[in-house]
DNA sequence: CTCTTGTGGATTGTTGACAATATACCTAGA
DNA sequence: TCTAGGTATATTGTCAACAATCCACAAGAG
């Protein structure tokens, strides 16, 4: 009996799937005030289910509520998304050397593949900001997975990469950091191909700094405004 | 006008509160099954925002659950206690270190205070637990917070902490640890009150990591059965 | 004797109506 | 004109009933 994952969606789940891509895609944008009832209109549900997916999702930190005031979507402040990174930083360091250790060689050739994807991609979409940062993305959530280590990944990928991605898309790429960006993935892969853990975990917190770093610029410069 | 945090507490946030507290004290063991209706009778409150509770406690991996089946605690293998303690070694280095930076003078002479009233509790309530876990606690919560970290400190005490509490309290405490405890925690104050980030992780995460050792000997050695 | 299958019961998911509260506006006074 | 206070409205929090789904048990076939 393969009962894999129960392929039962209730309106709560769907409610907040759509609610979460909606924050993350700037569909809403943060600090939007947003009630109950235009919620329910729009995903054709009532307030039951919907309030169920707004206590998960203020749970995760995307929502803010305020009792008998209504929920906002969470508006992150400049520094507040440095200190992200820097959690980043030290998560998905982890992440890399448990996947040094761990991920199958299956896996690690299929990073290879992905990696590959990716060049085709940066060249092809020369600037499209929208697939950098989805095959950035692709990259680190195959890492996390690979790590073997639940509570990590689902920390990872259920909280961190989403108020990332919240914020990503409007981050100007300047030139010639994809390629660079890239060069790091592979480098950090071969570590991984090594099995050697504390190269990987390494050159992950050096990948993470340098982006960091690049945002920090960029706030300076006053070209990133939140 | 000092907005600072709303008092009103709605039904839904005593749920969670009461429900967090009964799961990490124990009086909800791990794999327990627990009904919606025996709970709403518990806390004398209707299904509505008890289920409100409930997913902001599954969002927070304190529960699973399966659609039409029902809730149930999470059941923490032994690995995973473990895996546990390796992402804290991580994230509450950056905390130790972060702490060590920006901590003022005063939390920082607070914390050596609370350091000496720990030693008070570890010689009076000689082999008494729960006080030396909640002088634990009390430790890495306060620089969880001095850490100024606000995702950070967000989800060592939202996330972590709830769990690894769930399980500190069943840990065989072996003679004189709590004494060698309470040295490394003061070794990492003496860090900090330096401005020795750098010392200061370094001392956090090998304190974190002796944790680890410990109960890692506890399983093998079949005194921790999870 | 074991495995499959069908039904009863209980529990969960959902709905719409009711009660409580914060925000916004309006009025009155300084 | 600006501030303070009260009230109205809209939105949120809560409740109880309805519908859909899974689990356990029992009966039958192999």
């Amino acid at each position: 009996m393969p009962d894999i994952t129960s392929q039962t969606y209730t309106r709560a789940d769907e409610a907040f799937d759509c609610l979460q891509t909606a924050i993350v895609k700037g569909d809403l944008a943060p600090g939007d005030k947003i009630g109950e009832l235009d919620l329910c209109s729009r995903f054709e549900l009532t307030r039951g289910p919907l309030r169920e997916a707004l206590g998960r999702l203020e749970s995760r930190g995307l929502l803010v509520r305020r009792p008998h005031a209504g929920v906002k979507v969470v508006a992150v402040s400049a520094s507040e998304l440095v200190e992200l990174y820097r959690i980043r930083e030290v998560m998905e360091g982890l992440a890399a050397r448990q996947a040094a250790e761990r991920m199958t060689d299956q896996e690690i050739a299929d990073l290879q593949a992905t990696l590959d994807s990716h060049e085709a991609m940066i060249d092809e979409a020369r600037g499209q900001a929208y697939y950098q940062a989805e095959g950035d993305y692709d990259f680190h959530h195959r890492i996390a997975t690979g790590s073997r280590n639940t509570k990590l990944a689902q920390m990872l990928l259920g909280d961190l990469y989403y108020m990332v991605r919240m914020y990503r898309y409007r981050l100007s790429t300047s030139a010639g950091r994809p390629h660079r960006a890239l060069g790091e993935h592979r480098r950090i892969v071969e570590a991984i191909a090594l099995r050697d853990g504390e190269l990987a975990e390494f050159l992950m917190k050096r990948h993470i700094n340098a982006a960091r770093k690049n945002i920090e610029k960029q706030i300076q410069e006053g070209i990133l405004t939140i």
